[in-house]
DNA sequence: GCCAACGTTGGC
DNA sequence: GCCAACGTTGGC
């Protein structure tokens, strides 16, 4: 199994629509590093869910995978803002993978907290500019904000 | 709202 | 294939 931190805007998903709607097809990546390691997720891996650009930024919660890399609709959608013409030849250009609720967290782990962390420096969450929307974690990194949100 | 970081695009 | 210009992300 394993790990991951998918960011996301909660004024566009957060993770309290992730909890009411149970599961969602994370769409609308449009870069290349975060497609390959999408491509690489198995069913059962364990993602933390982080709210970018928001008051209270940080982790929020924990999200499974249940359904592995597929080709993104909304590519070949011309009417989404996330068509793609390349899609249409090549419909693995950009894909999506199913992540399921499986906790939200009572107290948001903050990324000024998870700076903090020794254990968490070589998070690439905690490395200046980093904006790349989906990458590993390690298992004890996830471990240790997980451990971090019970405190 | 600003702006640094950085990926992408397109002219050459 | 280089690199300047541009667009987007995301912290502050």
């Amino acid at each position: 199994m394993k790990f991951w931190l998918m960011k996301s805007e909660p004024e566009t998903y957060s993770i309290q629509d992730l909890e009411r709607d149970k599961k969602t097809l994370w769409e609308g990546v449009r870069n290349y590093q975060a497609r390959n390691f999408m491509k690489d997720m198995k069913k059962g891996d364990q993602i933390l869910f982080y709210h970018s650009n928001a008051k209270d930024k940080g982790v929020v919660g924990v999200g499974t995978i249940t359904e592995e890399a597929h080709p993104d609709p909304f590519a070949r959608n011309k009417k989404s803002k996330y068509y793609d013409p390349r899609a249409e030849e090549n419909p693995s250009l950009w894909v999506v993978v199913e992540v399921s609720w499986k906790k939200t967290f009572p107290n948001v782990v903050t990324l000024e907290r998870m700076k903090k962390e020794k254990k968490l420096q070589n998070m690439k969450l905690v490395q200046r500019g980093n904006r790349l929307s989906v990458f590993p974690v390690e298992k004890d990194e996830f471990e240790h904000v997980l451990s971090l949100s019970k405190v």
